[in-house]
DNA sequence: ATGCCTGTTGATAACGTTGTCATCGGGGTA
DNA sequence: TACCCCGATGACAACGTTATCAACAGGCAT
């Protein structure tokens, strides 16, 4: 009636618009869109026929305020040189958002994240809950200060998943034991492995992974064809460079990382040898460095954006489900897939 | 009074509890919070002592509800596969959100992105402006749809900068004149060129730079030198092989990028050419493979983050300013800097 | 004195939803 | 018949801010 529209306005509509054009009260417009239950069939096509003919969307400020929700979700990250794996995390849980109707917050938090900062992100944004990466998602005070301020959260990758927390994760162990016989099988039986950050849960379950590979094969352990690294490009050029320049060096680098293979192979090169004629080398992960480095590396692939799909989902549904009894939250765990690229050869000859 | 807080409903106060603690009305916080002029002094700082006691904080869905603003933006971009790129705009972009007090979204756009997908996305989110990579911010339907409904926005690299719309743009063209010099000086003659997807306006301005450095050292251009790519690892290879397939092939390789410069180096391997001893390489944006391929790339830095940071505040600022008279938009131009690396040698001797 | 402007302040509507509760009517049960 | 329960619906408060406009005090010109 107000409105002499002439297609200008849409978009500008209003509940009131819809329920004086479906001949209802708001409320029960409103109980068409949350697909309230008890409401007429008839009553419910007439409405949803006035929201199509107005193109009607509900404003998520009002309904944030009204319903003490805003149907968005924070991603709670560190890390920015990991960030290939960042992007598959937000691509998979954008798409879960966009299917449910939800926004998606990006936080990167600093190293130095506290349980205060992130209640003051909380506060801000009003998030309904949130996606917590490795190795956020094993800050206990921050665990606990969501535990207690009851904001739903889902973990991926935790140390050690918690009974009670929501949480996805690879199979780090058992795939780094499938890494460990892959590499096996070419021949080399002197193996250096360049371990992870041990800020995250990850570095250990794949150093165990290789341990047990190893043992379970009846190879002695040597103490030092283990080296640390960070994650990063760099530590992993200096811990292939310490490999390589023992003794008796590795005939094969199993990283923990692809950006720290990628560091070996350039270590590998700066001492003047061959990746794979004079030394194989294996990463994790499969980020795209992995396949645009020279020779493309041999890896270990996570479905990232299926578990961060699959954890969001969950978040989405505990959300939204306020009455489905309390389902035990689980840890899901994923399996992951070895890449076979060309970094890898028989000991010394450089053949497949 | 009606709350007998023992610090635990720190964070649940309103602006009514700020209010009656600082015995003043709410609209007279509203206005302390929002700066806005004709208070007095002291009653200001009454009000801000309140604040800070109750740790108040403005609830935005309800400002945003009340105020038709959100203190929130957008950023919209396509090509996950140039994300290194984006991970560093939103990195400059957050942080100017962050200063301001402001939210940001990412929004990731398909290909057949239309206008109305856009218009969708801000009737959502009620973003109060957006910031647009290239190639989004070339879409002339876009780019209308959102001049009309009056959204505030800005154009990161632009094809053509819009004298109406504020933009910041690299100084491709002289930036590629910059990289060829450099080139030109090892003593190369025989250059190939990987153009860029030319959905990009870059790509072009990168071409444009290099024939002019050539022209002006009176080098004769050979059209076989110069080949297609997509700004993809893949394509650079592609562009690579065929340019190393010719019956003179040249001496060195400039790419668009460098993903496809990566790509570019894979190729030579593939054919048994050192890098750079038998072939120079150069890429273009300074991304993390460029200092992880073996060898190293030499290429350009563009300063993103710098330029995200700098285009969000002013977008922020043109949102926040309604009063200031209709400033200018400007193009803002950022210099590009040379990243010498070691992936360019004299031709065929290795030395650099 | 009177009127007017200006700086300061507050009462209250408005923003567009959801939540709470009341109402109404019809069918089943005692 | 009397009663109760339940499905369907609506009136109106509530959410926590900003916007509008009125009120008030004091200074200055008339």
């Amino acid at each position: 009636m107000s409105r002499t529209s002439v297609s200008v306005n849409v978009g500008k509509a209003t509940i009131k618009d819809v329920a004086s054009r479906a001949g209802v009260s708001i409320k029960t417009v409103s109980r068409v869109l949350n697909k309230e239950p008890n409401v007429r069939e008839e009553t419910r096509n007439r409405v949803n026929e006035a929201v199509e003919d107005l193109q009607f969307k509900p404003n998520p400020l009002a309904r944030g305020l009204a319903g003490r929700r805003t149907y968005s979700i924070g991603l709670l990250y560190m890390n920015p040189h990991e960030f290939s794996y960042v992007q598959k995390v937000f691509e998979g849980a954008f798409a879960a958002c966009e299917s449910g109707g939800y926004t998606l917050l990006l936080r990167p938090c600093d190293d130095d994240i506290n349980a205060d900062g992130v209640r003051q992100f909380i506060q801000q944004t009003q998030v309904d809950g949130v996606v917590l990466l490795a190795p956020v998602s094993d800050r206990v005070e921050i665990i606990n200060m969501l535990a207690e301020s009851g904001t739903p959260l889902v973990q991926m990758s935790p140390r050690t998943p918690n009974p009670k927390i929501a949480a996805v994760s690879p199979n780090d162990f058992e795939a780094c034991i499938m890494l460990t016989e892959h590499v096996l099988s070419f021949g080399h039986r002197r193996i250096g492995f360049i371990s992870g950050d041990p800020e995250h849960g990850a570095s250990e379950k794949r150093l165990q992974g290789f341990l047990q590979c190893l043992h379970t094969h009846g190879i002695a352990q040597d103490e030092k064809l283990l080296t640390d690294g960070l994650f990063d490009f760099e530590s992993g050029k200096r811990g292939a460079w310490r490999l390589l320049n023992l003794n008796q060096r590795p005939t094969a680098i199993i990283a923990s990382n692809d950006d720290m293979a990628a560091g070996a192979i350039v270590a590998a090169r700066e001492l003047g040898l061959d990746v794979p004629e004079h030394l194989s080398v294996a990463g994790f992960d499969d980020t795209p460095i992995s396949a645009h480095t020279w020779p493309p590396l041999t890896t270990v692939r996570q479905p990232i954006i299926e578990m961060a799909s699959y954890a969001t989902h969950g978040l989405i549904s505990r959300i939204t489900d306020f009455n489905s009894g309390e389902t035990h939250p689980e840890n899901h765990i994923f399996e992951c897939e070895l890449i076979v690229r060309a970094s890898m050869a028989i000991p010394g000859t450089g053949q497949f």
